[in-house]
DNA sequence: GTGTTAATACGAGCGGTGTTCGTATGAGGT
DNA sequence: ACCTCATACGAACACCGCTCGTATTAACAC
């Protein structure tokens, strides 16, 4: 008996118990079609997501794209959470990791969060799951080991750079969550939505008096790309780490 | 006619124009019932949120506990989204904003950044929302003025000031998501999720030897609690804008 | 070559969601 | 007394995640 799904996912949760039996071809293969697989799902999964954003992505809508029934998913996937686990699993396994030198620390370090959150954008939404993954996954924990290194080369003490850790993925995942919803806002505009930059100064400065800070510094508050805040953030706790 | 629920979101958006008149009750009262208000919604949502969390927030839900129909809800409410826009500005509008004292601008900023914590935690999931909450409504705009005149007051300068606010109140929303999140997957454990901290450190000491970091600090990578780890990182970015 | 087994696929359906539409109710103004 | 119209609400639509029973068919034992 090949693995059910859930013994696949708590293999994935508990480490190691070995890749199973490749359990080979039983079954129909409905003649034409080719079969479906995990690998199967999760690329038409990342196809919806990139093309229509994480709250397109539906088991039906997954089904339909592989000519197929919903049902069908779950001889391979535990649930839509557990297909989300999954796909953040592949997002992470993605990521390349440089062997830490003590001299660049702190951009090796930027490198990794700037691909996470590239991984992250890619797939608009997609940090949403990115929230509720749990850190014990490998795939996860392979990407905090690679940050761990490179903050400890980089002298940073044990302690600080644990916490470090949980607090810059926090961060980017936030980031990445926050850029994706802003550019759904945007992408139905109309409905009386701020949108552009000159418009939000506008709005600024009918402010009440209530609001004398804001209307003072309207120009810094809406200054900078969302590039800039992300780099201005990073760099803002990297340079709380040396204290 | 009195205001559609529409226009009502639109002058919330919009600054200003004015409270519109109460429309003085009209229709039918259905005898004993007292009317559906929009402070009644959010009252009623409020209890929910806070006895079963964030997800258990469904418009039937709100309904039911109001002793009507979902559809009745739409006469005050545009949406669901319009639901929690309106949730996340009452919590920010129970924020109490101190005086700017430059000597003690730090532990004013922190004291706001964990009453917006403690707002989030008391309703479980709600940061959720938080995250497309836009920050022009005027609530929002109120505690981030709030924020701007402490930075400002402790000599922080403007622009470090206005991109703060945003790394701020984006880690303070994305950590309580996560805490909620976690809370929930500890709620309903035995699925084979990680909760305490012993079964984390077993779990790390029987990690591959590809994760050395990993295996070596385990002990740091599991200190402390999450309150810890919030102050952590909110001194980390408090600490970065002195430089 | 035949029969058995079991992995795979899938249609139908359940209970749930947000939202809309058409209609009934009844208080206020005339 | 009548009419107006804001309010309330039941029914229904389209969609969601997910389960169950069943049909298909490859691999194996004989």
């Amino acid at each position: 008996m090949p693995p059910t799904p859930q013994e696949r996912r708590a293999a994935r949760h508990q480490l190691g118990a070995g890749p199973g039996a490749p359990a080979g071809r039983r079954g129909p293969s409905r003649g034409h079609k080719k079969p479906i697989t995990v690998d199967a799902i999760l690329d038409t999964a990342f196809g919806i997501v990139a093309e229509e954003g994480y709250e397109a992505l539906t088991m039906r809508r997954v089904a339909t794209a592989l000519e197929t029934g919903s049902s069908s998913l779950y001889a391979h996937v535990v649930n839509k959470e557990d297909l989300d686990e999954l796909m953040i699993g592949r997002l992470c396994a993605e990521i390349t990791l440089p062997t830490p030198d003590p001299a660049r620390w702190r951009p090796q370090l930027i490198g990794v969060c700037t691909q996470l959150r590239d991984q992250y954008l890619r797939f608009p939404g997609i940090s949403r799951a990115a929230f509720a993954a749990a850190p014990s996954a490998l795939d996860i924990l392979r990407v905090s080991e690679g940050m761990l290194a490179i903050l400890l080369a980089g002298g940073v003490p044990p302690q600080a750079a644990a916490w470090a850790i949980d607090s810059l993925t926090l961060y980017v995942n936030a980031y990445s969550l926050e850029v994706s919803l802003a550019a759904k806002r945007q992408a139905r505009a109309g409905d009386g939505w701020v949108v552009s930059r000159d418009e939000l100064l506008t709005r600024f400065a009918a402010l009440p008096d209530t609001f004398p800070e804001t209307k003072r510094y309207a120009a810094e508050l809406t200054a900078g790309t969302v590039d800039d805040r992300f780099e201005f953030t990073l760099n803002l706790m990297l340079d709380g780490l040396l204290r």
